[in-house]
DNA sequence: TCATAATGTAAAATACACTTTACCATAGTA
DNA sequence: TACTATGGTAAAGTGTATTTTACATTATGA
């Protein structure tokens, strides 16, 4: 799974640990999800679409 | 989470089973996915909207 | 009625998601 | 120089997703 944290977060100018607040996480496990250390759980790629404000296809791609 | 699995596979005529086999999972996983004890990683969300070609926000929805 | 298909469920084991704490490197700034 | 912000990473712990095996229940069909 490929995912476009990285620039969606760019776009807006936020920092790992801004996302991480807004979606209730720890800093760390962003930071595990934009280098490729694990996928996210259902729920939170749905939270992160959702802060966002797209679709989970428009965040994740099936490699 | 809620999903449309039960009705996806009615909708096709498919068991438990033959939507396990597409998917390269188990039974149980399947079962356990639709009577709600817990959700799909997101690779499999994503393999389960290509099998009944549509979206995982048609299959899959928050609350 | 008997046999079988489909579904629900449970226990033990393994893999993965996520947290907390903590440390290191880099870049920018006072 | 020293300080701060940002990002990468690691270890230990907790919780969840998934597998395998196995058994029980319900529906269906001969």
């Amino acid at each position: 799974m490929k995912n476009r944290l990285k620039v969606l977060r760019a776009e807006r100018n936020w920092t790992q640990n801004d996302l991480a607040q807004a979606l209730s996480v720890s800093r760390q496990t962003i930071n595990a999800i934009e280098t490729g250390k694990f996928d996210p759980s259902l729920p939170l790629a749905f939270k992160i679409a959702k802060v966002f404000q797209c679709t989970i296809e428009d965040v994740f791609s099936d490699d």
